[in-house]
Formats: structure tokens, C-alpha cells, sequence
DNA sequence: GTCCCGGTTGAAGTACACTTTAAGACAAGG
DNA sequence: CCTTGTCTTAAAGTGTACTTCAACCGGGAC
């Protein structure tokens, strides 16, 4: 396939496609006259980048999850760091997402006079915690 | 309270307030001399703006999450649209986050030789769904 | 009075994740 | 052969969310 081909078939701009293989999130495609040639394993590969990056991890942390595989047979130890972080972090975002899931409703049915009084009822419910890495900056493509 | 003070309460640096300031999610703080001095309720409009950022508001959905207050006096409608909105994407967001686990455990314990081969299986298992911008791009402070 | 700390402003800088642009190479179709 | 379309590269641009910088001002301690 050409990067065209795999671009639409994955739903990225082929620019993208370049910029992964550019940081290292897909290995180098051979090329022919200079152009880069792909087998239909990348898109496996493109489908785990996009899901990983839909849930929060960096580019630079998808990398670390792609290139880690398989954790026994290299990299184990850094890969299981990794992903024992993100399993912790993934059960703090859904815990947020439920907070914010209720607070949206309260406020909708709330009898509050102003915002700061609703807050502050959910900053005692428990709205702190600690900053969480599970996001992912630039965000451009809709 | 100074900026600064409320900076160090809210930890957030005080420059972030002054941004925040200007972008409308906090309103103008009255001047002392040329300088901001804020009352308390201040933190908890800061405290539901960072539980809404580390959820994955962007900063302007943010905004219209606070100035829409309340919903039932002004901006209802709108405000309400919003709300639906991201109540369906915190609930997309909890999936991915789940399948994410469900993928950082399989991959942690799995026997596949690629990465690609448990990837293709995630993708049947149901990898996919819209693009959903539950996203902050920018983060800095970590 | 003067020193410094912390505040003020606007402008520019930074990180991430890409896209766009410029200038060119090659391939397939008519 | 020539055009059209897709590819190549490096470099610069974009949007979000801030921070940092430069230049300046005001207030309290000494």
C-alpha cells in the first residue's frame, strides 16, 4: 500500500502517518524510488496508536507502549512500569468522569443561587486528587 | 487575598490566573491600586474549573460550563446542550478507559509474537467509535 | 529615602500534535 | 511525451494552554 492508501484506510492525513514514523511510533517503511511502501500490518498497528491516544496517552507514551512489546521478551520491566501507571491512572479518570457525570446532573436539577456553592459542595465530595498525566495536548484532527 | 495567594491555595502559578482572567472563566477581579485582590469564593470557581480540566474539558468548554450558571435563569438551553453533550462523552470516555485496562492487563499477561496480533484482536473487541473531543491539548504544568 | 518583593502589562516563548507550504521527483494514463 | 496525481523532504505555521520576559509601579521594612 501506499501512504495514501494507509492514511484513508486509518482515517489520518498521510503527514501524520510521516510524523509517527518520524518519532519512531511506526518503524521505517521501506521505500521504492523513494516512496514509502506498507504491508497491512500497520494498520493493527495505527488502530492501537489511535485507541491509546483516544484514552489519553502522549505520543511519546504510545511509543513507549508499541515499542515495549512483547514486555517478557525486551524492555519488560520499563513496559510493566509503564502500564501498572496507566492502569492507575485510567481508574482515576474513570472515577473523574463519574464525579463530573453527577455533577453535570446536579447542576442541571440544582436550586443553587451560584456555581461556587454547588462546588464547593463537590469539593468536599471528593473532586480533589492528584494532577494525572491522562491527556493529550495539540489535539487537532476532529 | 492577593494573586499570589490564591495561586499558592489553588496551585496553580498566578500568570495561569491572570490567563484565566483574561480568556473570561473567572471574572474581573476588582483593583486595588492597579492589583487584583479576591474573596474567597474564588477558590472553589477555581476548584470546579481544574476538576473540569483534569476531566477533559478544553478551557472554553470550561467557560461555558461556568458562565452558563445557572442553567435555568440564563443561557439554559445552550448550557444544557452542552452538558448532554459531555455526559455522553464521559460515558464513551469510561468505555475506552475500561477497554484500556482490559488491553494493558491481556498485553501484560498475553503469549502473542506481536504487537499487531493482540492489536487486531483488540480492534474486533470493539477498539473503535467516534473521535470524541474530551481532550486538552497544552498541558504544561505536570 | 531607598530597597526589595510582589504586583502590573503586553509580547514573545514553549510543548505537543500535527498540518501546510515550497520545491521537487516519479509513475501511470492518454 | 506530457500531463496529472501522488509522493518526497525540510521548514514553517497552527491551536491550546500556559509561562517567561521586559519594563515598570506601589507598599512595607529598615
Amino acid at each position: 500500500m501506499t501512504i495514501g492508501e494507509v492514511a484513508s484506510r486509518a482515517g489520518l492525513a498521510a503527514s501524520a502517518i510521516r510524523y509517527y514514523e518520524r518519532l519512531g511510533l511506526l518503524p521505517e517503511a521501506p521505500r521504492r524510488s523513494g516512496r514509502r511502501y506498507y504491508e497491512s500490518g500497520v494498520l493493527s498497528r495505527l488502530a492501537v496508536v489511535a485507541f491509546a491516544r483516544r484514552t489519553g496517552f502522549t505520543l511519546a507514551e504510545t511509543r513507549e507502549l508499541v515499542l515495549g512489546f512483547p514486555p517478557v521478551v525486551r524492555a519488560g520491566a520499563r513496559w510493566r512500569r509503564l502500564a501498572t501507571a496507566k492502569l492507575a491512572e485510567m481508574d482515576e479518570l474513570i472515577a473523574r468522569a463519574e464525579t463530573m457525570k453527577d455533577l453535570l446532573r446536579r447542576i442541571a436539577g440544582c436550586r443553587c443561587g451560584t456555581l461556587e456553592q454547588c462546588g464547593s459542595r463537590l469539593v468536599r465530595a471528593g473532586l480533589g486528587g492528584p494532577p494525572s498525566r491522562a491527556t493529550r495536548p495539540g489535539e487537532r484532527r476532529a
